[in-house]
DNA sequence: CTGAAAGCGCTTACAG
DNA sequence: CTGAAAGCGCTTACAG
């Protein structure tokens, strides 16, 4: 490997003094940064970001911790992500909560990183509280966690399923059913409550055996979807709690052969690129995931500069995308 | 934060003993490491992986370079390679070429990675060379570049391709059409030749104006789709460079009001998740593209270990899948 | 404007 | 079995 030291005397300097010419320090002067960036050039160096990290006392790396990678709602935010990073000199490094390498709060401590953007946070998980106690600064993404203040960037959920609802309502629906996210996610939960807060202002009541929870995977629409409709007298229209969910309700609808929207009329949340697949075309709410994507990027790389500042939080606002999975209710 | 230092003070011990029974040194009395244990316990200390970098003068870090993150098929390697990588004890980072920090072997030398594994290499693509010049160690990954030989995990096009062509020709189709990938890419030119090579041996020629090229993106193949359908006299059969591909052609026939497969039928290549919808059923050419990313993370980390062993290269076998975008020729 | 010195948190010979 | 010393590649006061 080749190193400062090895510049240095190519550029017959000395080593700090390589550092400083090539981090541009205004200190050194015109003559000598040129003498040090051509040997530089020369011998193909480039600075050890590892050597800094460890002299500066911090890194340039962000973890983003993610359950499903496979999941298509997080190759939309990962990208984004990714892109802002990279903007602000930024590196973006991929943790799983599933971590076999133990604990994930002692990997990333032990592993440097600047900071972390948390994207699937439950109510329940310690890693919030860890990461607090260990002063690594971290950001709540989409999800948060109510004990453990800290920057969040997340969406409110109300204009889009009123404006939703509203449709819904005007169609003729009064009998619904919901595949809903997972109790213990707060985006989970807020969709829930603010699904049945509207739908009561309708008069509509969701009746139990109509509705279902799950993971927000394909998965979960997809089986919830083989209950619903599959049984003698389904609702009318099934709303989802993310995009991903109503994928796998619309594929399980096709396998029925139950027609959408003419059977039954499927709703959506995040409007993924696949949504408004001319094959797919779902009703959905929509809201910027890929400015939030960015903005939790530039949030937590502002956080490790600063961790004792006032906590911000930002949010996106929502809007219904209609779209043709949502018809006139069956009489 | 909190340093082996701090650990040896309280547990009574020197600092490098510290480090030598964190890490299970033998050499270490089981007293002794207990009293260590303990320690970094009460502590929270977890060792700190830079630290340790620098002194080994390699990290655990291997890197990802990939051009389109937003494509769904890198979801599908991104998801296994990661879980192999941390398996081995190793962390993933997210390179992309379009890179803004520079060119991406500066970035990948600088930023004390292992290795790297190269998603998305062209046949001219400089990346392959500056890294063996520099001697940092690579694998590439699905795709190859001629010049530059090192580690590689692809796949074998043909055994798939046969089968598919087979059933093709047995369905009556002669005019076939095709919208193949980049030509710069040794997956799309790969895929091409052995495509026009098995349709030679049907007697088969495709017609200049029924072949496009373009990025494996949705966009190449809903813009071929509409191009090639969008005429007076189209293929009766469209073959596509690879499932995203099939995809945006799916879409862009959907959007024509061209029936699939009655009025044109339409092949893939990778066998997606998605490609298996209910609503997709794409007729394509398999692989194990899981195993091949696991695949590639051993063979990096492998490769760290032993930058002078000879390259390796593992070839994973394709077969056919039919599902229902293929059909009868119509006449 | 530049250099010598010290230090970031580890690991690894080398002694004992 | 354990410790003192040196070093990994940088940065950052401190002198001059």
């Amino acid at each position: 490997m080749i190193t400062s030291h090895d510049v240095a005397r190519l550029a017959g300097v000395s080593q700090p003094t390589v550092s400083r010419a090539l981090r541009d320090d205004p200190k050194v002067s015109e003559a000598t940064k040129q003498r040090v960036r051509e040997a530089a050039l020369a011998l193909g160096y480039s600075p050890s970001a590892i050597g800094r990290a460890l002299s500066v006392g911090r890194s340039t790396r962000v973890g983003l911790v993610v359950t499903d990678l496979e999941n298509q709602f997080y190759a939309h935010v990962i990208a984004p992500m990714h892109h802002e990073l990279e903007r602000l000199g930024h590196e973006l490094v991929l943790i799983t909560e599933s971590s076999e390498s133990g604990p994930v709060a002692e990997h990333v401590i032990g592993h440097g990183l600047c900071g972390v953007v948390l994207a699937t946070t439950t109510v329940d998980s310690i890693l919030p509280s860890r990461l607090h106690d260990r002063g690594v600064p971290f950001v709540y993404f989409n999800r948060t966690a109510p004990n453990v203040p800290a920057d969040s960037v997340t969406v409110d959920p109300e204009q889009g399923i009123r404006e939703l609802l509203a449709d819904v309502v005007a169609k003729g629906h009064s009998r619904v059913g919901a595949i809903f996210g997972p109790r213990n996610t707060s985006t989970g939960e807020l969709r829930e409550q603010t699904v049945r807060a509207v739908l009561d202002e309708h008069g509509i009541t969701l009746a139990h055996r109509d509705v279902r929870h799950g993971p927000f995977d394909f998965r979960t629409g997809h089986e919830g979807m083989h209950a619903l409709a599959g049984r003698a007298d389904p609702p009318t229209l099934v709303l989802c709690g993310n995009d991903v969910v109503a994928l796998g309700a619309l594929n399980a609808a096709a396998e029925l052969g139950v027609a959408v929207p003419g059977d039954v009329s499927i709703a959506g949340f995040d409007d993924l690129p696949t949504s408004s697949w001319a094959l797919v075309r779902l009703s959905t709410v929509a809201y910027d995931l890929d400015a939030m994507s960015r903005a939790a990027a530039r949030m937590i790389v502002a956080r490790a500069d600063k961790p004792e500042a006032e906590p911000v939080t930002e949010v996106f606002p929502t809007r219904y995308v209609p779209r043709t999975t949502i018809g006139t209710a069956r009489s």
